[in-house]
DNA sequence: CTGAAAGCGCTTACAG
DNA sequence: CTGAAAGCGCTTACAG
C-alpha cells in the first residue's frame, strides 16, 4: 500500500477537533457544534475520506449490510425478486450481499455462513431443504431473518409467500374446460416449499375437476430448464402422453417449450402450455403463453421491508400474495370435441 | 444481544491454547502443533464458531470480498454475467458484493463508494459514464480493478470486452444480402462505451454495405426494454419506415419485438428483426431470433481470473472476445426480389 | 511451536 | 458540546 490509507484520525486533524467529534459529526451525532460540522464535513471532504465500514461494524454491532440469498439468479423470476429487494434495501441505507445457491444446498450453506461472518444485519432468503446446521446457526444467533417466495417447514420466521393455490385451481379448471382429461405436470423439486405445494394443489384441483391422476403424469424437475426439456419430453413419450403440460416454474416451461419446438408441435393446438411465473416476454411468444402471475415485485419489496420491522425490534406477521391466472393462447384446446363428462 | 456471540478467545479458552494459537491453527498458519491443531479445530466446531470477518479484515486489510458491479440485473446478459463472476468468485474463495446501478450514475456512484468503504479486495465493473469522481476515488486509492463488457475512455485497466465489430459486420452484411436497404438501428445509450461502439460499428457497416445512412433510422435508447418499443414505435412511423430493425441489446430487441407484435407485424417477413446478445429463448420465439451472439460465461469468469491476478500483484492484459452472427428465422427477407445493387 | 502485547479504525460511555 | 480512554475481535511481528 503506496498511499497510506486515510483515517478518521487525519479527518479530526485537519479539522482541529478529537477523533471522537469527527466521528459524531461524521454519524449525525446531534451533540455537536456548528463550528465543527462545518470544519469536519470539509476536512472530509477534502481529504475524501470513506470511513472504514469493517472498523465502525466491529464497534457498532450494525453493518448496514443485509444477505440476500436467492436460489439461481439465472431465473428470470429470482433476478426480478433480487432487483426489487435491493432497490428497497439501497432506498433505505442497506446494501445487499447477494449470495447465489444456485439450487445447490452446499452453496446455500456456503453463503449463509458468510453472511454470519459478515455479521449481516439481517437475512432475506430463498430457502430450500429442511434447514441446515448452516440455517440453524443463523437463528441460533437470533440474526434477523425473513423467508421468500420459499419457507422451511417448523422454522418460524416471518415470510412473504404466494399463495399457489388459487393460481393453480384456475389454471387446472381452464384446462378441464378446455377439454383436457391427461395433463403433464412438471414439478419442482420436492426439497422447496414452492415444489411441494404447487404439486398438492396441483394433484388436489386434477382430483377436483376430473384430470387424471396418473402418477406416471407427474414429472419431478429441479426448477432449471434442462429438466423442463427432459420432463416434456418423457412425458410426450408415454404410451398414454397428455395433451397439455403445466410447469411449476418459468425456466422448466422454457425448457418444454424447447423440447415442443424441436419436436415440431404446435403450442396450444398439439399441446397445451401453462407456466407458474409470468415472465414478460413470455407473452411475446407465439402463441403467447398461459401463464400463472404473482407479483414479484412487492414480494421482494415486502421481504425487506418486513426484514427491517425486524431488525427494528419489531415482530412483523408473514404476508401471503395471490396468484393468478392470465389466459393466452398457449392453453388453446387440445381436442375442442372432447365434452366434459 | 441475548446470547453472547462467540469470539475465538471461548475457542482459545476451551481449547487450552492462546488465542494467537487458535488464530494460527484456524488460518491454516503451519506453525502449530497437531496436537493443538486438533483440540482447536474441536473447540470450533463445538462451539460453532464463525470468525467475524470484520475484525480479521480491519487486522488483515483482506477482506475476501470482491465488488460486482451490474448495470441491470434483470437484462439477462447481466443476470449471466453476474452468475458466471460470481460463481468463479465463491470457487476461488471469494464471495461477491453485488452493486446494482440499475443504468444509474448515481446508483453506480452509490455502490462504488460503497465498495471503498467495505475495503472490498477488489472490483469487477460494467460502468457507465466518463468516469465519475467515485471511480476515481476507487482507482486513487488503488483498488484493483477490471471493467467488464464496458469500459470508459482514458481510464487504463484490465479488461473483457467484447469485439462487438465482428458480428455487426455480419449482421448488416446479412441483411444487405436478404435485400434490405433501410435498417432502423436501436443503438444503446452513449454514454456507454458498448453504446458508442456498436453505433460506430453499424455505421461503417452500413456505408459499406449500401444500406441506408439516413440518421433518421437511428433511435437512441437506453438498453431497457421499454425505449425498444418506443424505438421500434418511432422508426415504424418514419414517412419511409425501415424494412428491418437491429437492436443493440436484448432487452431492446424484446420491447421491439412486443411493438412489432402490437402491430400485427410478422417478424420475419413483414419486418426483419436482429438482437445483439443471445438469449436462451430468443431461439424458442416464432420465428427464432436472429442474433449477434458472444460468450457471456467466459466473459465474467475471465473476468474474475483477471482481477485474481491483479490482487496477488500481476499486471494482466485485457481480453477481447469475438461476437459472431447466428442466422435465424426473423431475419428472412423482407423483399426478395429486389437484388443488391 | 507458542504466548503476551500491540494495533487495525472506528464508536461510545464517561467525565467535564 | 468536547476529549481521553477503552474496546470491538481478530492477526502478527517479536521474543522465546
Amino acid at each position: 500500500m503506496t498511499t497510506r490509507t486515510i483515517t478518521i484520525k487525519d479527518v479530526a486533524d485537519m479539522a482541529g477537533v478529537s477523533p471522537a467529534t469527527a466521528s459524531r459529526v461524521l454519524s449525525g451525532n446531534p451533540a455537536t457544534s456548528p463550528e465543527s460540522r462545518k470544519r469536519v464535513i470539509a476536512a472530509a471532504s477534502q481529504l475524501d475520506f470513506h470511513p472504514n465500514a469493517q472498523a465502525r461494524a466491529l464497534r457498532s454491532t450494525r453493518t448496514n449490510v443485509i444477505g440476500l440469498l436467492m436460489s439461481d439468479v439465472r431465473n428470470p423470476f429470482f433476478a426480478d425478486l433480487a432487483h426489487s429487494a435491493e432497490q428497497t434495501a439501497l432506498a433505505e441505507g442497506f446494501v445487499t450481499l447477494l449470495g447465489n445457491a444456485n439450487e445447490n444446498a452446499v452453496q446455500q450453506d456456503r453463503y449463509l455462513d458468510t453472511f454470519i461472518s459478515q455479521r449481516v444485519d439481517g437475512v432475506v432468503a430463498a430457502p430450500e431443504g429442511m434447514g441446515s446446521s448452516s440455517l440453524r446457526a443463523l437463528l441460533a444467533r437470533e440474526i434477523p431473518t425473513v423467508f421468500v417466495d420459499r419457507t422451511i417447514d417448523g422454522i418460524d420466521v416471518p415470510s412473504v409467500t404466494t399463495d399457489s393455490d388459487n393460481g393453480i385451481r384456475q389454471a387446472v379448471e381452464h384446462l378441464a374446460q378446455q377439454g383436457h382429461t391427461r395433463v403433464g405436470y412438471i414439478a419442482g423439486p420436492q426439497a422447496t416449499s414452492t415444489g411441494r405445494d404447487r404439486l398438492r394443489s396441483y394433484a388436489k384441483a386434477a382430483q377436483d375437476y376430473g384430470i387424471s391422476t396418473d402418477p406416471a403424469l407427474i414429472y419431478f424437475g429441479d426448477f432449471q430448464s434442462r429438466s423442463g426439456s427432459d420432463g416434456a419430453h418423457h412425458l410426450l413419450s408415454l404410451s398414454q402422453p397428455p395433451t397439455a403440460l403445466l410447469a411449476a416454474d418459468s425456466p422448466m416451461a422454457v425448457g418444454a417449450l424447447a423440447t415442443l419446438n424441436r419436436k415440431g408441435m404446435r403450442i396450444g393446438r398439439d399441446m397445451g402450455l401453462i407456466a407458474f411465473d409470468d415472465i414478460e416476454w413470455f407473452s411475446l411468444l407465439d402463441p403467447p403463453l398461459t401463464v400463472i402471475s404473482h407479483d414479484v415485485e412487492a414480494m421482494g419489496r415486502i421481504a425487506v421491508e418486513l426484514l427491517l420491522e425486524l431488525i427494528n425490534g419489531g415482530q412483523p406477521s408473514s404476508v401471503v400474495l395471490p396468484s393468478e391466472l392470465i389466459i393466452r393462447a398457449s392453453s388453446g384446446t387440445a381436442d375442442p370435441v372432447v365434452a366434459r363428462t
